[in-house]
DNA sequence: ACATTAAGTGATT
DNA sequence: AATCACTTAATGT
């Protein structure tokens, strides 16, 4: 991709965060990849070596166990990025998350030298790079206080919530076997929950498919 | 019409 | 909440 337009995306998507030069220096060091809907980006094990900037769509961030069971962390939108690979970026560490597009997606990776350097050279970036530690470390906390407390109708609310705001559409098409496996239960309990959550009038149940009502 | 897959339900742990 | 066993409903061939 053209280095203007490349430029031109970044500035779209996190021109209210950084300054001019900045994403200058994004745009002529970082790589522009495309990434279609359900490749796998990183698997745990792997040693990370840049980290990406989300300029569209979206990216799952996941836990697996040793059965190969998948749980659901959080979800990376449009002028995000990943607070696992800044970690793994700035200790030389090895990936302990899956990430996984949930559409086809867009981002531009920044190699990890500049990562580093940048942090001394602008505010900005230190300031993006501790807000995103920040706000992923919150979600985590609640992740564990709600698998704790196995409140698993306030996760599945929750899931439903995040859905809606990710897509920006109250249809949400996934099988209820889809959800389970994301938050780690089974199909059963989450089929009960929907039910119950429709008979209180907030959803509509088809097959493939959940219409959110009342959010 | 038949097979396959998604979803609903009661009972049990 | 998880699992089992079974039913019902929707969809594809």
């Amino acid at each position: 991709m053209e280095q203007e337009i490349l430029e031109a995306r970044i500035s779209d998507a996190y021109g209210f965060i950084f300054e001019k030069p900045l994403i200058s220096q994004m745009a002529i060091q970082g790589e522009y990849a495309k990434v279609p809907s359900g490749f796998t980006l990183m698997e745990p094990g792997e040693t990370i070596t840049s980290m990406p900037l989300l300029l569209t769509g979206s990216i799952k961030i996941m836990r697996e166990d040793a059965n190969g069971n998948e749980l659901l962390l959080y979800y990376l939108e449009r002028g995000d990025t990943c607070a696992m690979s800044m970690n793994c970026c700035l200790g030389n560490k090895k990936s302990e998350v899956i990430a996984r597009a949930e559409e086809d997606t867009e981002i531009v990776r920044i190699p990890v030298n500049f990562m580093k350097d940048w942090l001394c050279e602008y505010d900005s970036w230190k300031t993006f790079v501790f807000d995103s530690y920040n706000s992923r470390l919150h979600e985590m906390l609640e992740i564990i206080d709600s698998i704790a407390f196995m409140n698993m109708d306030q996760r599945l609310y929750k899931y439903l919530h995040d859905k809606v705001k990710l897509t920006g559409s109250t249809t949400i098409h996934n099988t209820h076997q889809e959800i389970a496996t994301e938050l780690h239960t089974s199909r059963v309990v989450i089929s009960r929950l929907l039910k119950k959550l429709e008979q209180k009038g907030g959803i509509e149940l088809y097959r493939n498919k959940i219409e959110v009502l009342d959010f």
